[in-house]
DNA sequence: CTGCACTATGAATCGCTAA
DNA sequence: GTTAGCGATTCATAGTGCA
């Protein structure tokens, strides 16, 4: 089975429209921030953020799976030398709406933008906020387990008479251990924090939303041939990573150039795997030129 | 001129009345969290914590100096299979009350509280709220600038793949125990991710937050002779740190065996400490003994 | 005094059972 | 219905003691 690609162009509050109920497994998006980007976007004014994204959160709900995901990459901006509360309170008209506030992952940026001011540091982080429809939905947690730590070699190489019994904490939590059950293992589940770089290579596109980002959510909320979407797809990030790991992927852009980008871009890389099995299978390469 | 430490004992709601206006530089605190150490603070529910909280903040706005800065900090737990929204809420309630919410930076648990659960990984992560009076304040960024160069870089090129994959941004975030060890060499300003262990003692109490968190956050935004307050100092780490640097410390306890072993420890460090210094100087060491 | 082995434990969360 | 209590689960770090 063929993983598809849908794309839309128009504003997501009524392209998603077309989208059926219940349809989706994974949301992840990363929408423009309140009065940034103007350039592009025209900018949703700060005071009026919530308000804009509301209605779209709605149809969000809609099309979401009783057991899927959304996830949602923002951070609020300064304003007047005061962090701005417009997520906060985004938060909680989306609870209200009816979405359920999971967790708040927190994406530590390795290299974050460059810069210097007197009274604050740079901003290394944003929210990585998990809204569900229901307090029961899928986890893949053994997709995005990681190396254990170097401590686990020299602890684990000669285990006392109490490793490898059951140790019980003695403050009284009823918390224990059993060191011995560690032999053998190489990975551990990772935490609420991501710690990932920001990616230069962005095209056209301002934002910088590298591709481990969407790639370590859908591992973790999707399997093989789920549908992922993303309504505001830009430069189409999150739709190239769900296609090549064989997700279904719907994308919505309202800027057309990035649109047009996308369907070439995705185009192309169908028509380039067209030639190549064409070429392999030395079959006639002329039908998948007029497929392009 | 020699740093004091001031120690009261009861609810920081009235305590506080005895603390001048506009005179602290700092308060730096991390308040019993909503529903969580019951077993010491009686535990504050959670629809009853802003509402709890409020007042006592109006003290602290009320004792900070213009030019100061409150640290808060916090992290709200799961409800339900949600995240409580208290926090957010507080927030939102502060700045009514008059308070700017200058930034929110992130303290990342190098070593978090283990466990598995199918719906979501462990929590690595707390806030630190930073809230000011007015838009101008003392920050002394130079005082926290943390190494690279050199070091860092050979130290980044030799790290093996699992390390790339685990290695946690020491150039961007982390900040040692020996930073004026470092003058001199290439620094650079931290971020506003920081990264610590929490504390392992085997104290009778445990320390809320380590050490290097209040060091850290005193050295940004006081000097020496500076004042210090912690309205919830529990086992006093925070005026044990300030007392260390040279800045003058107000604690307040509500629970009276953290009180008296407060007294206890600065007693007996100061005791030490006269009676080092008499037997440096070889004074008599009598006068030490009589003020213990 | 350095290095290694080993101990202790930390603002946790979920699901079940009993009252 | 609702709440309160208990068992099960888990990883990385600092501190201590000894060679």
């Amino acid at each position: 089975m063929k993983s598809k690609i849908e794309l839309y162009l128009g504003d997501c509050k009524k392209e998603l429209m077309k989208i059926p109920d219940n349809s989706v497994d994974l949301i992840i998006t990363s929408p423009p921030y309140a009065d940034q980007r103007k350039s592009t976007y025209g900018g949703v004014k700060i005071n009026e953020y919530v308000d804009w994204f509301l209605p779209i959160s709605k149809e969000l709900l809609r099309v979401l799976k009783p057991t899927g995901t959304f996830v949602l990459n923002i951070k609020e901006k300064v304003v007047n030398g005061e962090r701005s509360t417009y997520v906060m309170e985004l938060i909680l008209a989306m609870r209200k709406q009816g979405w359920l506030w999971t967790e708040e992952f927190i994406w530590h940026k390795k290299n974050c933008f460059p810069g210097k001011w007197s009274n604050r540091f740079r901003d290394a982080w944003e929210r990585l906020l998990q809204f569900n429809k229901n307090k029961k939905f899928n986890m893949y947690q053994d997709a995005v387990k990681i190396p254990i730590g170097d401590w686990a070699k020299s602890r684990l190489k000669n285990l006392s008479e109490t490793d490898k019994i059951r140790y019980n904490a003695k403050n009284g939590s009823g918390f224990g251990k059993n060191v011995s059950n560690w032999i053998g293992k190489n990975t551990v589940y990772p935490t609420n924090v991501v710690h990932l770089s920001t990616e230069c290579n962005s095209k056209n596109h301002s934002a910088a939303f590298p591709k481990e980002l969407p790639e370590w959510f859908i591992r973790l909320f999707t399997q093989e041939n789920d549908t992922v979407l993303d309504p505001f797809a830009g430069s189409g990030t999150t739709i190239e990573v769900a296609n090549k790991m064989n997700r279904n992927a719907i994308g919505i852009e309202i800027i057309s150039e990035y649109y047009y980008d996308m369907k070439r871009q995705f185009y192309e890389s169908k028509c380039d795997s067209l030639k190549k099995r064409a070429k392999d299978e030395k079959a006639e390469t002329a039908r998948c030129y007029s497929i392009c």
